[in-house]
DNA sequence: CATGAATGAGCATTCATTCAT
DNA sequence: AATGAATGAATGCTCATTCAT
């Protein structure tokens, strides 16, 4: 591991490995609880989860989450600001160059099913959805730093597109959540129904965009 | 109904201007119980959700919630049945007689909105997808009852219009979701951001639809 | 007993003795909650005093105290207020008549160890005493309802035996406090001292007029 | 102090001028927690005191307590022994002489006001007062070490009082509590009351000597 | 049938105390 | 010696559910 190099090559004072040092342990902790945190939340729902529980599976005891949030409420807050910060800064690296408007978009949704979808954050997002409307601040806070930003790139790439003459008309500037519309579903989606009828969310929003943009020829 | 014209003409049992029967105030009662927590449930979500408040909005005694639905999920999974049945229903009754295709869908959009988005069931069909995780026999429920059935009736329509040459290629059989992912989005976006951006659904609906058909010409 | 009277002569639907009118079991439940608080707050301290303790005390299920009062603070206020208004009252009805100030004051002495130091008052004004620094609003309403009042009433008194000639001169018209300092002092021995050397109040307190008002020849 | 001239001219183990030896670093820390202690409990009482803000308020870690008092409770108990030790001492130090009776306890008066009431002293006394119920070793300590002999010094002194005819009667013999009686007071009411109405206790406890000795002439 | 007082299991949070560093 | 992160027992309070009236 890349993380222990720092680890002094002698001393060993105590148990085994009880080498790292207090800050790392602490970060360590923070993460363990942010992560038993998530699965907690994904499946119980804010309300229904208990902390105890939450401290069970991130092995600390129960008083040691509160040296490090100051309740339940900011765990959730912090769990979601946290796993969603580089969500935002990805959305807006857009080095446009001169591609094709539809393979931006095509490595945004690759961006997307890989960074998101495939990983923990497709719980955070869905917590987002499923309990944002409990958390006003959490909301707007979502909105203004994710949606809001998110939009505004989704329309300025819409624009390029119909200019460079890939979109016939600009139905879709005035409804940029069109773009995303099959992401958000996939996500409702796997956590209602996986179980019936899993979802190829690649394959969906591909789908989507030959909608969006036409079929395309090869494939 | 049959039971209104058994309405006895004389008797006033109790107090004053006792004229309902008994069955009629008590299905009266229920239906109250139901809107209150209809109300309860959107605003605060299941867990939440305190039966005292349920039954203070519903204006009955705590203990009458009882009489009607066994326990407190039981009364969250009668609400959720009890308001979706309509929907179903509506869902299949498509009598497609000779009309493009392009014109049913749009009345399945005019009917969402007018029967769904712009009343309480919106709030329902939210707290299915909110909620539905935490409580699988609900999800089940709904996944059998509409969500399967809705998307075979999607897929037949899209067939139709395949073969009508309404639309060039199957892609859509595949992926019935793609044409109520907006009304999705809509409703999850109504309880989250609405205050910071309203949405206009119909518009919403209807520039997804030109996606999928091409832009009207006309209109 | 007197408050049976009222009692139907027949019905007695359930069983034994359940013709309690429901707000009769309630006032007395809320009776219980006030005596219990009252014996664990003296043996315990505010602080560490457990509402399951008084819950259990009072033969009560601990929610049920809620039902009555706030929370543990409110509990306590409202049983030091409950329990001194009549001590209130009775200080200030002093009908003066034409006796001598001493004697008056005896029947003020009488009272105080009748009325408040042979009785559970005695633990409650001591609580006054010891926890009235960390409530600030129970320590102004004590100041305002009682303090105020007795000693005005106790200035009127002094000032009416100098005018007597009961009184050489009117040191005590500055500080009141010195009639009741007995008291007091006899309500802290009591709560520390009492199991190492017993303190007669009455004695005390007599003592003390003796050095007010010169000793009584007789006696 | 003996532990003065140790202090090695020349060794600077740690940080900047870390000139005191350990011995009195350590003494210095035992004191600061004392203050701190006091500071805190006098404020919230013994139960609401948290030892992290008597730690925090004394500027040394929260585990140093713990290697200076073996818990909370022994904390509370040594600082209201230590600081009232010279308390002690100071009462049976009575060198008689031959000055009146009176004159002797105007001094005590003075010495109490000087000592007690103005100090840091009177918070004590006031949590002996308040607490002591709570800790039946303490409230025994305090009425061997305080209480019995400052009343056996009392009823000496009122008795030289009786034969040397400044006193009429042997009242006070039997309550020699009478005496400290407005000194408690004083210091109750200072916690409770001082800020409707600030007492004055030189004056207070003067008042009460002419009413045992009766109205000094001159003044 | 309808009520709402009563209950007690359940949970978030605090804080005295320990112990590895 | 000194520290403060970690712990988990303890506690105030809530709320679904019951049941006597």
């Amino acid at each position: 591991m890349a993380d222990a190099q720092k680890k002094p090559a002698i001393s060993m004072p105590s148990e085994l490995a009880q080498a790292q040092p207090r800050a790392r342990k602490s970060a360590a902790r923070r993460e363990a609880i942010l992560a038993a945190a998530l699965d907690e939340f994904s499946a119980q729902g804010f309300a229904a989860t208990r902390m105890d529980d939450v401290a069970r599976r991130a092995g600390v005891g129960k008083g040691t989450i509160y040296l490090h949030f100051q309740d339940k409420e900011a765990l959730f807050q912090d769990l979601v600001r946290t796993m969603l910060v580089p969500l935002v800064a990805g959305l807006e690296m857009a080095r446009p160059g001169d591609r094709p408007v539809r393979e931006l978009i095509e490595s945004f949704i690759e961006l997307f099913v890989r960074e998101v979808y495939n990983t923990r954050r497709r719980n955070v997002l869905r917590l987002v959805l499923t309990e944002g409307q409990r958390f006003p601040t959490l909301a707007e806070f979502y909105y203004r730093e994710v949606v809001e930003r998110a939009m505004a790139a989704m329309r300025a790439l819409i624009q390029r597109a119909v200019a460079r003459g890939e979109l016939k008309d600009d139905t879709l500037v005035k409804f940029p959540q069109l773009i995303v519309a099959p992401g958000i579903v996939a996500v409702m989606w796997s956590g209602l129904f996986d179980r019936f009828a899993p979802i190829d969310v690649t394959a969906l929003m591909h789908a989507h965009l030959d909608l969006i943009f036409g079929k395309e020829r090869a494939s």
